[in-house]
DNA sequence: CGGCATGTTTCGCC
DNA sequence: AGGCGAAACATGCC
């Protein structure tokens, strides 16, 4: 589930915590840095960011950097903004919490923050250098994607999804963009035209934030549902093609996608 | 049981 | 040096 929009929607919903200070920071070792409860705790929360789709906690004593992975989720105040779960089924299981962070003022006996992933592919990270990444998905302009894809070989689909080049996108995002966008996954990026890129920021400024006001990447016309039927293209009704793309499942629309 | 999954990191090869 | 593409990672679900 976590992209981009999913990190934005979760960085939203954690504002309430922002002037709070920690109590008690609890984590999974494994996926944490050490020393990561002895910097935060008795930390005061100055703000709540995205960066891609990385969610930030500045404090005053560092800043924990909370990466989902292919499953990770996050409750506020014992609430999930993000309640209905593609994965798992809806289960949360108390031992796949890797996070856990009480403050001051609390709501009730509840952690302020937790963060749950069954797969642990997700990470923990504090004072992390993200100067790699690239501009970020919601954000972007014209001159920004073409100078990320400029003296770039590969698919267009793989590029979108490399988070130095754009950050944000996932994979369900990067299909969305490129169906509305009318360009083929496959594309070399070196074979595009300056329309082709101006097609798929206009997408990106389209589509993004109205999947972003729908709940998240898996509300757009390519929805989980759609994704595993490869039905009808939901703008032509051709036949969706699904096939894998440098070991992304991409699922596109040979009839209007070129 | 085999295969697949919304992501990143690592490694060999240009 | 840095881009490309495949494999590995960890684990649950269909």
């Amino acid at each position: 589930m976590p992209e981009g929009l999913e990190a934005e929607i979760w960085t939203r919903d954690a504002q309430s915590l922002v002037g709070r200070t920690m109590t008690d920071v609890w984590c999974d070792d494994r996926v944490a840095p050490s020393g990561l409860r002895q910097v935060l705790d008795g930390a005061v929360i100055g703000a709540v960011r995205r960066r891609g789709k990385v969610m930030l906690v500045d404090t005053d004593q560092g800043t924990l950097g909370l990466h989902f992975g292919m499953t990770g989720r996050v409750e506020v105040d014992g609430h999930a903004p993000i309640g209905r779960l593609e994965y798992a089924s809806g289960a949360d299981r108390p031992e796949w919490d890797r996070l856990r962070l009480w403050t001051i003022p609390a709501h009730g006996g509840r952690p302020a923050l937790r963060m749950n992933d069954p797969r642990r592919l997700g990470r923990l990270s504090l004072d992390e250098d993200l100067c790699h990444l690239g501009p970020d998905a919601l954000s972007l302009t014209t001159d920004e994607l073409a100078a990320a894809i400029a003296r770039r070989t590969a698919r267009i689909k793989t590029v979108l999804l490399d988070q130095s080049a754009v950050a944000g996108l996932g994979n369900l995002c990067a299909d969305e963009v490129l169906l509305h966008a009318g360009i083929a996954p496959h594309r070399r990026c070196d074979e595009l035209t300056p329309a082709d890129v101006s097609e798929i920021v206009a997408a990106c400024r389209e589509r993004l934030p109205l999947m972003l006001g729908a709940g998240g990447s898996t509300c757009g016309d390519l929805d989980p549902a759609v994704r595993k039927e490869a039905g009808p293209c939901p703008r032509d009704g051709a036949d969706l093609r699904r096939e894998s793309i440098d070991g992304r499942t991409a699922v596109w629309c040979p009839a209007h996608q070129v």
